[in-house]
RNA sequence: GGAGAGGUGGCCGAGUGGUCGAAGGCGUCCGCCUGCUAAGCGGAUGUGGGGCUAAAACCCCACCCAGGGUUCGAAUCCCUGCCUCUCCGCCA
């Protein structure tokens, strides 16, 4: 959410901002409303002022055995005034309200302007696209032959947009999830600065997924129990940025850097079609996710950080893949700032999104009201909150399974991962007549 | 699922209809005292909004889990919801 008075006060610019992600937005009923509703408060606040004057003389009278039952009269009158102007004034201000919540964040200066992901910008690439002396084959074959993958019986246990993971398929999952996590939690590999790893509910609230700005604008992405009012986390980022919300943060305690793997639930609506095979596009995914509560004044550098992290795996498992800054035109809806971690994927001669890494500067924190106290004004201020994914485990498996095939099926696994594998060193196709 | 108890400021905790934004304690901050530390003494210390202001001081409104209700007046009474705890049952 953004602040509405610097709506107010920076109205052009951020039209302009808002123009250059395609949304074309007119503030005019929020002027509007934010000054009736200001001119209403205060005539309310004029009679409540009026109602508790009253109510204390007529203790005082009371108490001196005065009679009273005028000014209750004139009480009661003002009661009914106030009942007016209260019930105007909740409407005036859920008009407001849903106009504000609806508003995606402003990007930051720094971001290429551009319509669509067509205009993202790569920022720098790492490895070199793996090549083959045959075709590379797409990771569900290379996997539907290991024997390691299945999503034939899976959908008609869940349907479309589901897979199982067999045998060191599952393995491999459970492998690059530890690896991650040491990675990003142990000292050794940190220099910066571990994170503290955490393990969440994957069923939340509303409030939480209005706090993170999956709600109210995009239910429809969204797994929901309507018997509990309780929503599948679409990411680990709503219950680890939530676990904040409604705090006041002692400066001395940020950055706050988090780390959990959790399942993530996506409803898929609108994909229909796309990427309807394989691991890339799941109802279901396995993810490990990185969340820093951090300070204003840090936040652009600790991005930079937070991308770096994710990047090391990458690097760590020796998957060539590129960094892109998205545009003004593909920026979602809370983030001021994003970078694409995206992996070669053979199959597809292309780089495919893997990681996404944003800085939300206050946008989330206003809306989960995540604050810290300046040392300087003593004020509270919003903290600023950044996540990304350090990475989706799988479409790091359907990566790792489309780089490192040979061309008899065989999937070599990277020497970082090897002591994780319990000391395999690659997966074979199953020999004639075994399964 | 059944029975019961409870949700008050950073924390503990008092407060059952009016002078309560809320005693007392702890913590924190400032000052005094002190060779240093501790103790001691004095003072300050919630959040959001509005008015006034150069900025403050100051004044006003709201907030004692949330939402309704009763009342001239609610932290206090009633209802609903949420959450926590205890016991029983069930269960990974």
């Amino acid at each position: 959410m953004l602040d509405k008075k610097r709506i107010l006060h920076e109205e052009e610019t951020i039209r302009e901002a808002l123009a250059s992600r395609g949304q074309s937005i007119d503030f005019s009923p929020i002027k509007d409303l934010d000054l009736e509703i200001s001119q209403m408060k205060q005539a309310w606040e004029a009679l409540r002022e009026k109602r508790n004057r009253l109510a204390q003389d007529i203790g005082t009278k009371k108490r001196n055995g005065l009679p009273t039952d005028d000014l209750m009269d004139e009480s009661r009158t003002v009661n009914e005034l106030i009942a007016k102007d209260e019930g105007l004034l909740a409407a005036l201000e859920s008009r407001l309200d849903e106009f504000l919540w609806g508003i995606p964040n402003v990007p930051r200066p720094d971001v290429p302007k551009g319509r669509s992901e067509l205009d993202n910008v790569t920022v720098r690439s790492a490895g070199i696209p793996t090549s083959f002396s045959f075709t590379p084959k797409p990771h569900w074959e290379v996997g539907a032959e290991l024997g390691i993958m299945d999503t034939e019986h899976t959908s008609l246990v869940s349907g479309s947009r589901f897979s199982t993971l067999i045998g060191m398929g599952a393995r491999l999952e459970r492998a690059l999830t530890n690896y991650m996590l040491d990675l990003h939690t142990l000292p050794q590999h940190n220099p910066e600065g571990a994170y503290k790893e955490h393990s969440v509910p994957f069923l939340v609230r509303k409030e939480a997924l209005m706090g993170t700005g999956q709600l109210p604008k995009f239910k429809e992405e969204l797994f929901y129990c309507p018997e509990d009012e309780l929503y599948l986390i679409p990411t680990a980022e709503v219950p680890l940025t939530n676990l904040f919300r409604e705090t006041i943060l002692d400066p001395s305690e940020l950055p706050i850097r988090m780390v959990a793997q959790t399942a993530c639930f996506r409803r898929e609506a609108g994909a229909a079609g796309r990427d309807s095979r394989g691991l890339i596009r799941q109802h279901q995914f396995e993810k490990v996710e990185l969340v820093w509560i951090t300070n204003p004044e840090t936040s652009s550098i600790d991005h930079e950080r937070l991308t770096a992290d994710a990047e090391r795996v990458l690097s760590g498992l020796g998957l060539p893949y590129r960094v892109i800054s998205l545009c003004t035109g593909d920026l979602g809806f809370s983030s001021a700032k994003t970078y694409d971690l995206e992996v070669w994927m053979p199959s597809q001669n292309t780089y495919r999104e893997i990681s996404s890494c944003s800085n939300f500067e206050d946008f989330q924190a206003r809306r989960a009201q995540i604050r810290f106290r300046d040392p300087n004004t003593k004020k509270t201020r919003f903290v600023h909150t950044l996540n990304g994914s350090g990475l989706a485990i799988g479409r790091t498996v359907a990566a790792l399974l489309e780089n490192r095939q040979g061309p008899d099926g065989t999937v070599r696994i990277p020497d970082a991962l090897v002591p994780y594998m319990g000391g395999v060193t690659e997966i074979s196709p199953p020999k004639k007549g075994q399964k």
